[in-house]
DNA sequence: AATTTAACTTGCATTTTGAAAGTTAAATGT
DNA sequence: ACATTTAACTTTCAAAATGCAAGTTAAATT
């Protein structure tokens, strides 16, 4: 998406102000998961071409990178960058909201509670755990 | 949008998910702009009937109400409800983003400062002001 | 009474999305 | 060694969403 405007909030949705990209964002920050055929499996079932060109301009633009698996060349691991781990926030109070007004949704009452209450100790935590 | 899943972050993104109904809510948040032709110019400039669309969805999701002003007939005054209010600290994670990985745009200072300083009172003062 | 304003709606071209099938290279199984 | 499977895509084409321009309607203003 070209940029629209010098607003911060507009720049962030030049990034990921679509239906899938944060989506591909919260697969690898929250569920470990590394390859394409990973991202295809989520419970939204995004069409390949359409996750295949949203890994591309994540990329481009540096919210994750791409290396070959060692091991299995075949394999693409794709992992988020700083600038991507930094959206982290912004999905947390994705969830909050969701707690608060979608309750119905069974969310886990830990990780909204934390939220909240360590908000800061959270982060870290997660931002260790993506990283390692 | 219908729902895609019972995700919590992609539930939000089934309310505001695509280019514009976000930038609405911004608009309504802070810039204090309530009606159609205010929300038509703002500086991403959207087109008239995608505008109207994303007022009826949200209105339907229960993000704003919509009246009529009672002094001008011919004007309608959109505003935010608290599920609407309540999106608030996830814009000021994404002004937080950009101040971070997109510094070339300007971003008030002060704004940015006591978002990470002092959230919880940033969030106050906002929700009242937008609540006169 | 004529003009302007506000809030839309309509028509149509362009772009994006989505579903399904196909491709290629590397790994695995026999 | 050869056939099969797996992983990561690409291609094709129909359907839906977006965007631009012009048109409509009711209420306010001149």
């Amino acid at each position: 998406m070209p940029t629209r405007s010098q607003c911060p909030i507009s720049n962030v949705l030049d990034h990921v102000g679509d239906k899938w990209s944060l989506l591909i964002i919260r697969d690898l920050m929250f569920f470990g998961k590394h390859t394409y055929s990973d991202l295809q499996n989520s419970d939204e079932k995004m069409a390949t071409n359409i996750l295949s060109s949203r890994l591309e301009k994540l990329e481009s633009d540096g919210l994750i990178t791409k290396q070959s698996d060692p091991k299995d060349k075949r394999k693409k691991i794709y992992r988020l960058t700083g600038a991507g781990i930094d959206m982290l926030p912004i999905l947390l109070e994705m969830i909050i909201w969701s707690s608060k007004h979608a309750p119905e949704l069974n969310i886990p009452n830990e990780l909204v509670y934390r939220a909240q209450m360590d908000r800061t100790g959270l982060i870290e935590d997660l931002t260790l755990r993506i990283l390692q």
